[in-house]
DNA sequence: TATTGTTATACTCTATAACTATA
DNA sequence: TATAGTTATAGAGTATAACAATA
């Protein structure tokens, strides 16, 4: 047990390299070089929570509205988001996922994911199962 | 228990966007703005690994040697590296942590890792104990 | 006036390709 | 020729500041 031993400055100062170092190598695993995985994301969330604003969707992704601007621009452009004009307020449109938009990401769960699945597999059940229970505690840590 | 239902493939696409996020807001914690993340890293890993050439430090830090020409260049002019020729091999210069880049190091442990120790702090323990479980996990899922 | 989103701009991060110097 | 590293270039990622349109 070396748990107690690890204040939080010293957590935090293992943690921050780890996930830079697996961000960047998870970032270079594009086999669909159409999609960037900043886009992949906020499509992702589109997905799952459905059609929202381009302001709520730069919060749940943890990025600036100009940011969001950017990338939404690049999906429409591909055609794997819509807009539609809010009749209750015209300077917001609702954005949400196309059919394309679904076939891509389902797509994607097949060939894009497949480096990172392949790792995945190649780990033991105890270490999967500690990647599964860090989701919700990112999640949280996100939380600004 | 849900883990045994949860495939390789949905797990790496639960995992890559919440990794994304908070490495989104990680970087976003700047307190100190004359070194960026990225260089802190590679410094932190100079500090524990001992010094090494530019290639090794690479291949640890998972960029490409010239992305590390740039970092190293930048930690150079701080004075938190320093290059010694390596009298065996005139190609290579040994990069090593200078006594300034150890001081900041040790700086960064409480200023800039301060946002995140406090929301560490704030995590129950079995949270904090699910993070400092999951560091190996990366690192070994980050090996190419 | 406050809010939603965009445009303009700039900096960080990172890669690939081409090159230099040494082995 | 092979290796270590740098220079040149470019694209992805992201932010702040300033703006436009609407509420």
């Amino acid at each position: 047990m070396t748990t107690a031993t690890t204040t939080a400055a010293e957590l935090a100062a293992l943690l921050r390299p780890s996930i830079l170092r697996l961000t960047r190598v998870i970032r270079n695993q594009r086999v669909d070089l159409s999609v960037t995985l900043t886009q992949l994301s906020a499509l992702g969330t589109l997905n799952t929570r459905g059609p929202m604003g381009a302001g709520e969707l730069a919060g749940h992704e943890r990025v600036q509205p100009p940011s969001m601007t950017k990338i939404l621009g690049a999906l429409e452009e591909h055609g794997l988001v819509s807009r539609v004009a809010n009749p209750n307020d015209k300077r917001q449109a609702i954005i949400a996922i196309t059919d394309d938009g679904i076939a891509l990401l389902a797509a994607e769960r097949e060939s894009r994911n497949e480096w990172l699945s392949q790792r995945l597999a190649a780990l033991t059940p105890e270490e999967r199962a500690a990647l599964q229970a860090i989701v919700p505690v990112f999640d949280k840590l996100a939380q600004l």
